[in-house]
RNA sequence: GGGCAGGUAGCUCAGUUGGUACGAGCGUCCGCCUGAAAAGUGGAAGGUCGGCGGUUCGACCCCGCCCCUGCCCA
């Protein structure tokens, strides 16, 4: 109330970026509330498919009803027909960090989809893309397989395609398509874990597997309960199917195998708990590989002011730094 | 009480006219990942083949008894 107050008088930091990670169910969405309200803050979706309208319940996305009066950036963007990709998701989220610090606000990313979130964190740069040079490739890739189109790469980018695995057919279009439009050779690792801005923090939910895995079934059969697969009619009705991106949801995906009548709606609920266990084990796989990340518990009651704690550490050493 | 079918990887099931289980799918574990990332992709670990005894050089596969499960008849 004072000492502070004179020197942020005198030069007006700029607010970090933090950001709350994890496997999907492990609390994210409360513990950014949390984050958000004590650091004076904003959310920021980092979610790949909360990004749509409509995807309510299948997504848990957050009633407006409970998010605290906290405003939240990047939800209900997109129609489920659009596709959405990372390096235009990238775009969106800076401009949106950008717009909170300038306003003195703390932007508080939260969602499951690790490599959204990277992409906004890190130095990430995406080489172009050309939707004719793309379409091509892929039906080649149709007609002639991934060996073939590996062929190919091997001989315009030998260290690509040593790097990407023949059966990959998916890395191997890309690879191809960069290597045509840019005439240079396609990186196939991921850059160095970089922070783009000066000042970010990551924290992430530490959740043991049998319980995320309880939560992860408890979690789906609410959905179910809540009109989910309602929600997904209305959504096919919308045009949900012609959705590259939308269609490929967990969850929405089974319902609608269960609306063309090739599995029962009971297989549908248990491969909506298993592909999401799935899932939950891919991204704690990579996050744990990210040492930068703050753990902490998911039922440690102090896990927000823990969190809280780690943001203030990072912000002052740096605001030192920065002199 | 009698009859039939079956008891093989954590689960669902293949399999050999007796010669070291070729297993598969799912799950689990570990890894990769730059414009579809709730997507895409590679690998690994798991089995005294229900129990006991017998036949045999040798049995998961043959015989006997027992236990368990499902169905049928009483």
């Amino acid at each position: 109330m004072n000492g502070d107050e004179t020197r942020a008088a005198g030069s007006p930091r700029t607010p970090p970026v933090v950001a709350v990670v994890g496997p999907t169910a492990a609390g994210k969405t409360e513990l950014s509330l949390d984050l958000a309200e004590a650091l004076g803050g904003e959310v920021v979706n980092t979610d790949s498919m909360q990004v749509y309208r409509g995807m309510d319940i299948g997504t848990a996305k957050l009633p407006e009803d409970e998010r605290r009066g906290i405003r939240h950036h990047l939800l209900d963007i997109l129609d489920v027909t659009q596709p959405a990709t990372v390096a235009e998701f990238q775009g969106w989220a800076r401009a949106v960090v950008d717009d909170c610090r300038s306003r003195g606000v703390t932007p508080v990313l939260v969602g499951g989809s690790a490599l959204y979130t990277r992409a906004v964190l890190d130095r990430f740069e995406f080489p172009g893309t050309d939707p004719v040079v793309r379409a091509g490739l892929e039906a080649l890739l149709e007609i002639e397989g991934p060996a073939a189109m590996h062929a190919r790469l091997a001989e315009v980018d030998p260290i690509a395609a040593t790097a990407i695995i023949p059966t990959n057919g998916r890395r191997v279009v890309r690879a191809l398509e960069v290597v045509q439009i840019t005439g240079r050779p396609f990186s196939a690792t991921l850059p160095r874990q970089e922070y783009f801005y000066d000042d970010a923090v990551q924290v992430g939910v530490d959740i043991p597997r049998p319980v995320l895995d309880d939560r992860i079934e408890l979690r789906v059969r609410r959905m179910w309960a809540a009109g989910f697969v309602d929600e997904v009619r209305a959504l096919v009705a919308a045009g949900l199917r012609e959705g590259r991106t939308a269609s490929r949801a967990l969850g929405y995906q089974q319902v609608m195998a269960f609306l063309d009548g090739q599995i029962t709606e009971d297989e549908a609920l248990d491969q909506t708990v298993t592909g999401t266990r799935r899932f939950a084990r891919k991204q704690d796989a990579w996050f744990r590989k990210d040492p930068r990340i703050t753990w902490v518990r998911w039922d440690d009651p102090e896990r927000a002011a823990g969190a809280v704690a780690a943001v203030r550490r990072t912000a002052t050493i740096d605001g030192r730094a920065r002199g």
